[in-house]
DNA sequence: TGTCCACTGGAAGGGAGGGCTT
DNA sequence: AAGCCCTCCCTTCCAGTGGACA
């Protein structure tokens, strides 16, 4: 069939070429519960306030404010499990710093900073997650001093020492002070070691117009162990802690969030505390109770319910879990998923508990089956511990006496819909229905 | 109390891939 | 084109480990 394109009937969502209804239409006519911007309810809006992190924010501009007199601001460290406004408060003072660069422009007086144009305050945020390499976050800071595309540095092939004398001339070219902001920092130290914490930490030694400053954002109160003394005492000049929201507190975030997101009536009762009850179970997870009530209403819509309830809150928990686990082993390498399948047959054929030996002797009837070379047991080790990493499986190292030590592993996901699932990846299908009871074919066990 | 098993997990290094410099 | 750098994925080697058992 010849491609016709798009015409702008389509767009108005009348009938198309083929004389069919638009399958847009039906779901452009139905109303939406939301007042306008979802936006509002996703973890990475910064509302004009943020509950209960007044404390916190107070705490992060009375060291702030430092930068905007042309001083370099304290090193700080900033711990707090998932969803507790860590990101969040560091962004609002991002936008405060704006705010106030441009009421200064706008005024021409720059009175209050007088000596020091605040202009020249830089506020660089990284997330270690995303770029989790020495290499990576160098270059990133780097590249927020240039907008001529040629004197980028590129993504990969200068030596290090390069990477580093690039991004100091950079910050020197003029008097200013950078705020570098290295969120999920642990992330970074776990892979590539600290050695990027070490050239940051020692720069304003080697700077004379300009001075850097230091945000490390962690889950992990305990990645400093790692850490090599120098760079954990010069990180650490001043510490901060966020506290878990309770399930009072996430109410008021959620509260907050929803009145600017819906009309009123939209949420019935209950809705919110519920969303703020789940999370607070997770360790008081804003994220999480942001997650639910967006989820929610988006499973309300679908529905064509006029307002959202509580039965929709139940849906969204399930929702989200499923499509975190969907997701994570989707993304899984295709080794990975042939370990994760092998440890799933051998429950479906009843072995509730196994060993290392004996997943890894599954995987490689597997990989042979598939027609690709099975890796070492040494790298299946560290696939095992990934998989458990992310919650696929329970792993836990157990020794048995004389018949050795091992990793007892157990699968905790559903064994059916994720057998499916890695079925449907087609660079192992030769594995799909090894399991079946055809005669000719052979059983995991 | 020493032995033994079946690994665990750290360290070192190979090599492929992507890109820069000379 | 050759030499170099960095990252990623992987292998190889090997000391260490916990607890049942003789």
């Amino acid at each position: 069939m010849k491609y016709r394109g798009v015409g702008p009937g389509w767009l108005k969502g009348e009938k198309s070429m083929t004389g069919q209804e638009n399958v847009f239409k039906s779901y452009m006519d139905s109303n939406s519960l939301f007042k306008g911007d979802r936006d509002i309810l996703r973890p990475s809006y910064v509302p004009e306030e943020l509950p209960h992190r007044r404390e916190q924010i107070n705490d992060l501009a009375s060291i702030m404010v430092t930068a905007l007199r042309g001083n370099r601001p304290s090193n700080v460290l900033i711990f707090g499990k998932t969803g507790t406004g860590k990101t969040a408060v560091v962004r609002y003072l991002e936008r405060e710093i704006n705010r106030l660069k441009r009421e200064n422009q706008e005024s021409e007086l720059n009175a209050e900073f007088s000596e020091f144009d605040i202009d020249k305050v830089e506020y660089v945020y990284i997330n270690c997650e995303v770029v989790d390499t020495h290499y990576g976050v160098m270059k990133n800071i780097g590249n927020k001093f240039v907008e001529d595309w040629d004197e980028q540095i590129p993504f990969t092939g200068w030596p290090m020492e390069k990477v580093y004398e690039s991004l100091k001339d950079r910050i020197e070219e003029e008097k200013r002070v950078v705020v570098i902001i290295l969120d999920e920092l642990d992330k970074l130290v776990t892979k590539s070691g600290d050695s990027v914490l070490y050239h940051l930490s020692k720069i304003n030694s080697e700077l004379v117009k300009s001075k850097v400053s230091l945000i490390g954002i962690s889950n992990n109160l305990k990645f400093t162990e790692f850490l090599d003394p120098r760079v954990k005492s010069r990180l650490g000049e001043e510490k901060m802690i966020f506290p878990p929201y309770n399930a009072d507190q996430l109410k008021d975030i959620l509260a907050d969030r929803a009145n600017k997101a819906f009309e009123p009536d939209i949420l019935g009762n209950d809705v919110t505390s519920l969303c703020a009850a789940l999370a607070a179970q997770e360790h008081g997870d804003a994220r999480r109770a942001l997650d639910l009530l967006r989820v929610s209403t988006e499973i309300a819509e679908r529905d064509n319910d006029s307002s959202v309830n509580t039965n929709h809150v139940y849906k969204a928990k399930n929702k989200i879990e499923q499509d975190c686990v969907r997701e994570a082993v989707n993304t899984l390498p295709t080794h990975s998923k042939l370990v994760l399948y092998s440890i799933l047959l051998m429950h479906e054929n009843g072995r509730d508990k196994l060993t290392t030996g004996e997943v890894y002797s599954g995987y490689k009837q597997l990989s042979k089956k598939s027609g690709m070379d099975p890796l070492t047991q040494r790298r299946i080790t560290d696939l095992i511990s990934e998989l458990d990493m992310l919650g696929l499986i329970n792993a836990r190292v157990k020794s048995f006496g004389r018949r050795g030590r091992t990793k007892e592993i157990q699968s905790s996901v559903p064994k059916s819909d994720i057998i499916d699932l890695i079925e449907e990846d087609k660079s192992i299908e030769a594995v799909k229905n090894f399991n079946s009871h055809s005669p000719k074919q052979t059983t995991l066990m």
